[in-house]
DNA sequence: AAGCGCGTTACGATAGGCGTAACTTGAAAC
DNA sequence: GTTTCAAGTTACGCCTATCGTAACGCGCTT
């Protein structure tokens, strides 16, 4: 009998799983009982149980074909939680009004388990624009989302970066050492710019949001395509940015 | 030892306790765990073991004073969820479609365990507005929600009456036998106009979205003061509502 | 300093929930 | 048409995950 994760005990297994379960639904809609059960390498009677409690109380549902979705009732949950997580709730208005002004799309940030997470988001109507995606995680050495690295404390920096950085396009950093060098710079000049790191043909700018004692609290972001940004365009997007990022920590109470 | 519900076993307990946690957190923000505990008639440590595990997994954040909040994956899983639900998904675009004509407040409601409930919302920008909130819940008997009754078969129309309807405001019918003529009304002629049947002051406008087979998927709405609304913009509302009715119900399959 | 109520921990008892195995169903294979 | 296979489901006895009791620490109020 292994003692599973000595770490942190006095967590409920079934909870647990089901919110593995709840994910896993998220991430693949019309996703059936047996993949389900594969996926978390568990058996499918206890799937079974956990989908049907699930979707006694609308948090997923079944189609005829006997596919799982999400339900209504995550779409509750989903809004109100949008109201009481502070940082979303006030940047919301900010990245929509960023968005519009630079017409292209704008995303809020944060670090979550050592990757970058997509928590909010604004795209401007128009017909070609980055598409962006909550829920979304990228890594945090490649593209512009460097900057929630580059104030971290050294050590705890070091920690975050993996031995071998993923490769996403040829631009994209790959020497740790560079890696270093580069955050070492953006934390001076307090912004970052991406050109074509995460994707070809994509230019994308971050600023961080950061708390009143330095630490950093998420980053505020302009994705763009790359053929019709000019140099002139960046340097708005960082003063957009800029301005964003401050009223967003002043209206978080700093 | 009591043998809980004949009715439908294979639930998980724990699971379905989680549940409440979490809807328990979405109702009250900043809820403790002594109040969240009684709310649900249950022991603390259960309840502590419970936030423990939704915490661990980012769907509840506790604050440094110790209060419970919703966190990043209900964001995350509510986004997704809107773009699984078809209904939602469909409707959302063409709610916005109505309310910008409009300039008022337009929702998507359904029923939802003897109640109607609010899955989607467009608000105009305009100072003063309806105001309307996913996930709210109103009684299936008042006001122009009753379209959701009226399509109903008799029998099962019947038992979804409560014995005694709720007063809302002095206009709220009270009367079974009444209501019942109302419905009928309402199923000849298409639609429901209530005048300050929830709220004093507010005029709405219901039109059902009806499956090929004429049963009720939900009922598209239009809500605004009654003091800036005039017999010809009630009629408006009436054809906008129909038309989205029907974009909802062809783009829905049929 | 005593009292209260909150969050938390410890632990032993128990029934909740687990997995195995078997059954049903429906679709594909041949 | 028969066989085969896999998916979904049910049944059930064993076991351990999870529960509640009781006790503790802690901060705040009286």
């Amino acid at each position: 009998m292994d003692k599973r994760q000595p770490s942190k005990s006095d967590i409920v297994q079934s909870v647990d799983v089901c919110i593995d379960v709840l994910l896993n639904v998220a991430k693949n809609p019309d996703i059936r009982l047996t993949e389900v059960a594969q996926n978390l390498g568990e058996t499918k009677p206890r799937i079974l149980r956990m989908l049907r409690t699930l979707e006694r109380r609308g948090l997923v549902r079944k189609s005829d074909t006997g596919t799982y979705r999400l339900g209504t009732t995550a779409i509750i949950l989903g809004t109100a939680a949008s109201t009481q997580v502070d940082l979303v709730r006030i940047a919301n208005p900010i990245l929509e009004e960023v968005g519009q002004k630079a017409n292209e799309t704008t995303q809020l940030r944060i670090i979550d388990n050592g990757e970058s997470l997509c928590i909010a988001k604004f795209e401007p109507m128009r017909d070609l624009r980055v598409q962006a995606m909550i829920g979304r995680r990228r890594p945090l050495t490649a593209g512009s989302y460097k900057v929630l690295l580059a104030y971290l404390h050294p050590q705890v920096q070091l920690q975050m970066i993996p031995e071998t950085l993923p490769r996403l396009t040829k631009r994209t950093i790959t020497d740790r050492g560079k890696l270093v060098a580069e955050l070492d710079k953006i934390r001076r000049q307090g912004f970052c710019v991406s050109y074509g790191e995460v994707s070809e043909q994509l230019v994308s700018v971050s600023v961080p949001v950061l708390a009143f004692d330095g630490s950093v609290i998420a980053a505020v972001n302009v994705g763009a395509p790359a053929f019709r940004t000019q140099k002139s365009d960046v340097d708005r997007f960082i003063v957009l940015l800029k301005e964003a990022s401050s009223k967003i920590s002043a209206r978080l109470g700093w």
